[in-house]
DNA sequence: AATTAGATACTACAAGTGTAGGAGGTTTTA
DNA sequence: TAAAACCTCCTACACTTGTAGTATCTAATT
C-alpha cells in the first residue's frame, strides 16, 4: 500500500497525536494545508476504508487513530523511493542527500559513527 | 510537477535511451511492468500534454524524448520525500538508509570521504 | 429548553489514472 | 503487391482523488 502525499500529511498528524478528535486534527493541519474540515473528514473516512485509519465510534466526538506505525511506512517509502529515483543505489542516494541538504555538525558526527560501526 | 510512480518508470526508460521508438520503450518496460503497448502509448501522450515528454513526429516511427533531466527530477523528489517522510530531517533520513539498506565497502569509504570534506 | 457550535453522514462532481480495444495508416517482408 | 507486423489515433470506462456542500445530529452554553 503506497501512501499518497495527502495520506502522509494526515498520518503525520495522527502519529503526533494518536487518538485525536476531528477538530484537533483539522486545526493541526490547517496552517500547512488550508484544508476544509469536511475535506479532512473525507480523507479520514476514505483512509478507514483502506485500513490506514481506525475510527473509534464508541465515543463522541469520534477518535481517529493511525493503524500503521510510522517506522514501517518510512521503511516502505524508502524502498520505493530508492528504486524509483535512484534505481536501487543507496550509495548514490545518500551521496545526493549529503551534498544537497543542510546537515548540522552533530549530525555529521553521528553519521560518521554509524559508518564506523558498519566497517567490517 | 510531482511525478507519479508510472511517470518515473517511463522517464527512467526514456533517460536510458533518449529518443527511443515506441517498440523499444515497450520492450524495455515489459519485463518489470507487463504494460500493454497502448497503455505505454497513453502514458507517453498524456505526459506530452503535461510537458514531460517531447514527441518527434517528423519521423516515423515517432521518437520519444524526456524533456526534463534526471538530476532535477531527483532533486525535487528528494525534497518532497525528505519533508513528507522525515519531516525535513536529513540526518534521520540518511541514518535510516545507512542502517537498513545494503551498502558496499567502497560506498562506505566514498561516503566517509564526502563527510570528511564537509567538516568545517 | 432553546440556541449555537461543532461533528458526522451522505452526496456530488470534475479531473486524473490505469488499462486497454478497435480502426485505420505505414513499413517491411514474403 | 498482398499479407503481416507495427504504429498512431480515438475512444472508453471504471476507479481514485481533490474538494467540498447540505442536512442532520449531538453536546455545550445561555
Amino acid at each position: 500500500m503506497n501512501l499518497s502525499e495527502r495520506e502522509w500529511t494526515v498520518l503525520n498528524a495522527l502519529w503526533e497525536t494518536d487518538g485525536a478528535e476531528l477538530g484537533e486534527i483539522v486545526n493541526k493541519l490547517y496552517p500547512q494545508t488550508k484544508w476544509n474540515r469536511n475535506t479532512v473528514l473525507t480523507y479520514l473516512t476514505r483512509m478507514e476504508t483502506k485500513g490506514l485509519v481506525k475510527i473509534d465510534k464508541k465515543v463522541s466526538p469520534h477518535l481517529y487513530h493511525a493503524t500503521i506505525d510510522r517506522e514501517s511506512c518510512q521503511q516502505k517509502e524508502r524502498e520505493s523511493f530508492l528504486n524509483r529515483v535512484y534505481s536501487g543505489s543507496t550509495g548514490d542516494l545518500i551521496a545526493a542527500f549529503l551534498k544537497e541538504e543542510r546537515i548540522s555538525q552533530e549530525e555529521i558526527e553521528n553519521l560518521r559513527q554509524i559508518l564506523d560501526n558498519m566497517e567490517v
